[in-house]
DNA sequence: GTCCCGATACATCGATTCGATACATCGGGC
DNA sequence: GCCCGATGTATCGAATCGATGTATCGGGAC
C-alpha cells in the first residue's frame, strides 16, 4: 500500500514526488524500496481522488509540484490506517504500518499487532512443518535456510509479544476505568528501551542488572 | 524470479501448475507465495522459449499438462542461478536462491554469499544512518522497528558468516592444492547441526543446559 | 568564464506480478 | 444421491517494477 506511506508522510509535512522518495528512504529505506514508476501514478491518483491538493511551486526556480493532504486524504488515511488485512500483514507491509502507528487507537494497534503475531505464527508453523515432513530429505542450504527462518520468527513473535505487552500496559493507564495505579512501566518502556536483548519467552532469563 | 523456481522444481520431478505451486509452497512457503495468475503465464513463457516440454497427460481422466525441463531449460536454470545482479539478493529472493544453492559451483556460492552478505551490511548501515541521523525526533514504535530491525540484520549477517566460513573450509577441501588434511569439519557442520542458537559475535553467552 | 558533473525533478514504457475470480471434474463421506 | 473439498486450468484489471529519457540548476575545476 503506496497509498498510505505517502498520505502518512505528506500528513507531516507537504512535499513534491522527489522529495517523497527521498524522506521514504530515510524512514524505511532498510524496509521498502519505492521506484518513481510506482510514486508517480500513485500521485496522480490521490490528487484525482480529491485527497492530494497540487501546487505548481515558484519559489524555486526549477518546476516543482508541491503536494498537500487535503481533509479527504485526512480521512482516507485514517481507513487504510485502521483496516488490518491479510495482505497488511504481510512480511513488508507492516514496517510500513508501524511507522504510522502513532495515528491509531491503542486497541485498534493492540488489534493490529495481534493479527500480525498471528500472521508470523501461521509462518511459523508452515516452517514447522515442512521440517517435520521433509527434514532428513533436505539438503544442508535448505535445512540452514528453514533454521535460520525458525529463528528469525521465533524471535519477532518474541518482539510484538513485548510491544503488545506494553501496549496493553498502556491501554489500561489509558482508560482508568478500574485500573489500580500500579505499574507505570509501560509506555516507558517503549520509549526509553535499553538496547539489550530482550527477554525471550521461550529462554531462560540470567540476569537483570 | 519466478522462472528460477520453476525451473528448479521442475528439474527435480515434472509435474503441472497445480503440484508445482503446491510444492513451492512446502518449500518455501514462509518466504515467497505465487499465484496463479503469474505461475501459468511464467510456465506458458517458458514453453515458448523451448526451456519446457509439454505433455497432456491422460494417466489421470482429469486433463493436465505435466511440464518437463529441457536441456536448455537447464541451460537457462543455471544461467539464472549463477547471476548475481543486486536484486536477486533482495529480501525475498535470496531465499529462493538458497533452496537451490546446492546446484551452484563452491566457489559460486561462496561469491554469493559474500554478495548477500553486503547489500544486509548495507541495509543495515541505512538502519544505523537513521538512527544516527534522528533518534531523537523518532516515536517509540518507529525506533521498536528499527532497533528489532538492527537486531534482525546483524543476526542475518552471523548466520552468513557461519555459512560462508564453512563453505569457504568445503572449498579448500574441495580443491586440495596443498590443503593441509587438518580440520574436516566443515560440510558436516552444515549437514548436521545441533539446534543451538549460534555464538554471535557481539554476544556474550551464557548458558547451555 | 565555461564546462562538466551530480543532484533535483518529472515522466513514461513494457514487462511482470498480484489478487480475485471463474469454471470445470473427480473422490469420498454421509 | 448429493454436496464438499481438492485438483486443475485459465483470464482480467490493476499495481508495481526497473529502466530510461529529459531537463534544469548549483557549484567546483581549470
Amino acid at each position: 500500500m503506496l497509498e498510505l506511506a505517502v498520505l502518512g508522510l505528506l500528513k507531516e509535512t507537504p512535499m513534491s514526488g522527489y522529495e517523497l522518495r527521498k524522506q521514504l528512504g530515510v524512514k524505511l529505506g532498510a524496509f521498502w524500496r519505492v521506484s518513481f514508476g510506482s510514486l508517480y501514478p500513485c500521485l496522480k491518483r490521490l490528487a484525482a481522488d480529491g485527497a492530494l491538493e497540487v501546487e505548481e511551486s515558484r519559489f524555486t526556480s526549477r518546476k516543482k509540484h508541491v503536494y498537500r493532504l487535503t481533509s479527504r486524504g485526512e480521512r482516507l488515511f485514517q481507513e487504510l490506517l485502521e483496516s488490518a488485512e491479510v495482505h497488511d500483514l504481510e512480511q513488508d507491509r507492516f514496517p510500513l504500518r508501524l511507522a504510522f502507528f502513532r495515528y491509531l487507537r491503542p486497541e485498534t494497534r493492540l488489534y493490529q499487532l495481534e493479527r500480525r503475531r498471528g500472521y508470523v505464527q501461521e509462518r511459523l508453523a508452515d516452517l514447522r512443518a515442512s521440517l517435520r515432513a521433509a527434514r532428513d530429505r533436505m539438503d544442508a542450504y535448505t535445512l540452514e535456510l528453514v533454521d535460520h527462518g525458525l529463528d528469525e520468527r521465533e524471535r519477532e513473535i518474541a518482539w510484538l509479544d513485548r510491544l503488545i505487552a506494553a501496549e496493553r500496559d498502556s491501554t489500561l493507564r489509558g482508560t482508568p476505568r478500574q485500573a489500580p495505579p500500579a505499574s507505570s512501566q509501560s509506555m516507558k518502556e517503549l520509549q526509553a528501551r535499553d538496547r539489550e536483548d530482550p527477554t525471550r519467552p521461550d529462554t531462560k532469563v540470567v540476569s537483570s542488572p
